[in-house]
Order: C-alpha cells, then structure tokens, then sequence
DNA sequence: CGAGGTCACCGTACGCCGTACGGAACAAAT
DNA sequence: ATTTGTTCCGTACGGCGTACGGTGACCTCG
C-alpha cells in the first residue's frame, strides 16, 4: 500500500472499532493517543517542537515506534490537523445574513487561535478528510442562503476562512516571538525605537512615521490583530452584502 | 555589539560605500552578494533548501565563512526579505480611489508571487528596514488621499497585503505540492477521486458535494487561487468604498 | 500444548541541519 | 619585524527524519 492510500485510509478510519484478536503485541497506545499527543505538543511548543522523537518519549516508545502508527511526520501532521478540524464545534446560525457570514469568520479565528499551528502547515498538501469535509459543510450550509450560487459561495467560504487566517497568523507572530525571546513587543519596541531611530536618520518616511505613530498610539502595541480583524470582517461584509 | 544591533545596522547600512582598507583579507563576496545568492536559492528551491552550507557552496565559501556577514540565518533571511522589498517596484496610482487600492494588492501580489518564500518568513520578527519602509509610505501614499484618518489608513494597507497574501499562498501550496510531487493537481486529484469516494462511502456530505463539484468544474482544477484573488479584491474594494 | 508466523517495538546508523570553537592565513598598523 | 584585527574554514556537537534489521511478545494453527 502507498502511502497516500495508507493515509487516505487513516483519515477516514472509521469509529473506535475493535479490529479483534489480531497476533503480535498489542500496541501501547492508540492513534488517536499518538495525534492527540501531538496536538498537544504542537499547541504548547509550536510545530516545530513537534519532532518524531519528541513525540515518542512523550508517549513512552522509541522514535521508530511511531512509523507502526504512521507512516511519517508530513501524514502525522495531517492527520493531526483534521482531527482538530473533526474536534471543532459548529456553533448554530443566526438567521441575518451578516451574522452569518461573521460566524463563519469568527468560529475560523476561533480554531485557528486554539492550534496556531494549522497555520503553518500550509506547506503540505491539503488533504481532504472527515474532519475538513464537515466543517467546509457547516461553512457551506452558513453561507447557501444568501443565494449566491454555487461557486461565489465556495469563495465567500474561502475569502472569510483566510480572512481569520491571516489575522490569526499576526497575532501569532507576536506571541511566537515574545515567548522566543521573552520580552513583550512593547519592551522590544521600546528598546529598539532610539537605535533605529539614529539607523533612519537622513531618510525621510512622512507618511509611515506619522500613521505608524498614531497606530501605535491607538492600538498600544505596534500591530492590534483582533482590532484589525473586527476592520476586515466589517469590511468584507459591507462588500458582499447586496447594496 | 549584540545580534539584535548588528542586524539593525546590516539592514540600514548605506549604499556600496567603500568601507576603506581594512585588516585581514579582503572578503571574497560582499553582503548583497551573499544576499542575492540567497534570494536566488530561495527563488528556485525554497526557503527549506536555503541552508547556509548550501549557499555558501553556492558561493565557493566554506559553511562557517557565512558568520563573517551575518550573525545567523534567521538575520540572513530578514536581510533577504529587506532586500527584496527594496528592490520591488512601486507603479504609479490612478486617481480614481477603486484604482488605488486594487494598485496596492495588486503590487504586493506581484511581489509575493515573485519570491512566495516571503510568506514563510513569519515566524521571524518582522523588522523595518529600509525596504519595508519605503514599501509602506508607498502603500500609504496610495491609501491616504481616501481621507480615512491615520489608523484606518493604516488597516486598510494591512487588509489589502493580507488578501494579496492569502492569495498567493494559495497558489503556492499547489505550485510546491507539484514540484515535490511531479504530479500536477488535477492529476492528482484525478487519481485520488476513486479511492476518496470509497472512503467517503456512507456518509453524506451534500452540499460540499455539490459546491466542490461545481466549482472544480468552473476552475478546472481543485482551487483557483488568481480568480479568488480577483473575488476577495472586488468585495474588498466594494466594502471599502463610501457607499 | 507446542510450533510457527506475525506483529510492535526499538537500537543503530546515515545524511542532513545550525552553529560554537579555535587555528591558520593574511594585511594593515606600529 | 612584530603586533593586531579579520577572513576563512575544519572539526565537532546536538538536533532532525527515517531506512534497516533484530528481538521478543503474542495469537493462531496443527
């Protein structure tokens, strides 16, 4: 068997069936055990921390251990990922067209804030499991009655999605580089604003010195993510709604 | 000096002054050519494959010689990205406000379409060096005349580069799957619809049925990453617009 | 009940990675 | 001629994913 048809046959494994008696050991954890370890890892170190061997000793096994589970890291990651997907909770609609279109929206920002990690999988083929599939649904069954027809309403899915997408991907790089170095953006800043100040001197930037001034002002913070998703999603629903 | 200075002084450091002569040998490259070798590897392979014994092979230099231009390789890449942003050219605006702002994502998606490995440079600090700058007085110059108020300027910018980024993201998920894979996408999706049905079997999915099916029909293909874009442009540009 | 087959588990090893360390070659300053 | 600061780089360390082969536990069959 491929590995793709392996993965593909993990993915849509069915229930927690009983395979019955099989010969040989039997193994010491689960599947499911191994990706929820791994959701876990990921979600408290990030996916990089999520190596094969960290994985394993976290579980009590050897690294190789792990390929009787699966069949590399890339089908791990995946598998982990539409697990999550499966694990997501599809809050009920409101009948307004713009409160559904901002629960699609917010119920993304929502996942992708709990596993910033999904983020950065994006290298990987996107692979289309039960987990996936049910929520692209609810996004579908969210958006249908506007009557939009069926591929503008595939892209309206996909348009609020990466709407959450990018400004998950902001606030997470803050939280990522304040946990790295242990300084909060605001003490980085801080300490780096005199120093690059001198660096600047003899160029002049009118308009990014006096907007980045008042945005940072404004937000506290050198960037302000959720405000700047609460812009995107007004935004974006002010455009697809029927003038 | 700490890495934190050097790299500030790296990034603003002035044109190709002669620094005068100096002890030791002279260096066999100079920074923007170990720049410029980067930004190609990258271009072609991937910002995985730029790994400094890599690009030092690519520049006739032993692995360690790197450390002589730059304090790491996190440095380098933001030395890259700098590089790039400076080098991007910034067309001249319409007048008409619609045309402005389809101007700054369109740029950006051009930028990013050109060297996609700037999306995978998030997990980096994001440092203003001078290309950053210019790029960003340009965005705001294009946006200001709308007369939206400082900060709101300033999400608009973020808005319209975020859908520019999304958008290529998207495209360079398929892109890079396919090279990896030497399939392309419909090929692969041609050859994994059968056993994706049977896996599928029993359970019901009607409208990603039908809308996944509708719209692979109208992209030929699974996605249809430029014609998004043009979608998520036109409703943001519409949202954007006083009404 | 014993034997054989099948499986989970895992030790070792290979070729990558970033980079710390220290030495050699070299050119300018003294 | 000696000192000093710099570039270049060989070696090494601890990480990574994973190929390969061995070991022993367990079920099934004779």
């Amino acid at each position: 068997m491929t590995d793709d048809a392996r993965l593909l046959a993990l993915l849509w494994r069915d229930g927690p069936e009983d395979p019955g008696p099989r010969r040989g050991p039997r193994q010491r954890v689960s599947l499911d055990g191994v990706l929820d370890a791994g959701v876990a890892l990921a979600d408290a170190e990030g996916l990089d921390a999520l190596s094969m061997r960290a994985l394993a000793r976290r579980l009590g096994l050897g690294a190789m251990s792990l390929y009787t589970y699966v069949p590399g890291r890339d089908e791990l990651v995946v598998l982990m990922v539409d697990r999550v997907l499966a694990a997501g909770v599809h809050p009920s609609l409101p009948d307004d067209v713009a409160g559904r279109l901002r629960a699609v929206a917010e119920a993304a920002y929502a996942e992708y804030a709990a596993h910033p990690w999904l983020l950065a999988t994006e290298g990987l083929r996107a692979w289309l499991g039960p987990g996936a599939t049910a929520r692209y649904e609810w996004q579908l069954g969210a958006v249908e009655p506007l009557g939009l027809g069926d591929v503008e309403t595939d892209r309206t899915v996909t348009l609020l999605d990466g709407l959450a997408a990018a400004a998950v991907r902001a606030r997470h790089v803050v939280l990522a580089a304040e946990r790295r170095t242990g300084r909060s953006e605001l003490e980085w800043w801080e300490a780096n604003a005199e120093p690059l100040g001198e660096a600047m001197a003899g160029r002049s930037f009118p308009l990014a010195e006096r907007v980045g001034r008042a945005a940072g002002e404004a937000f506290g913070a050198a960037t302000d993510p959720d405000g700047q998703f609460r812009f995107a999603l007004d935004v974006t629903v002010a455009g697809l709604l029927p003038r």
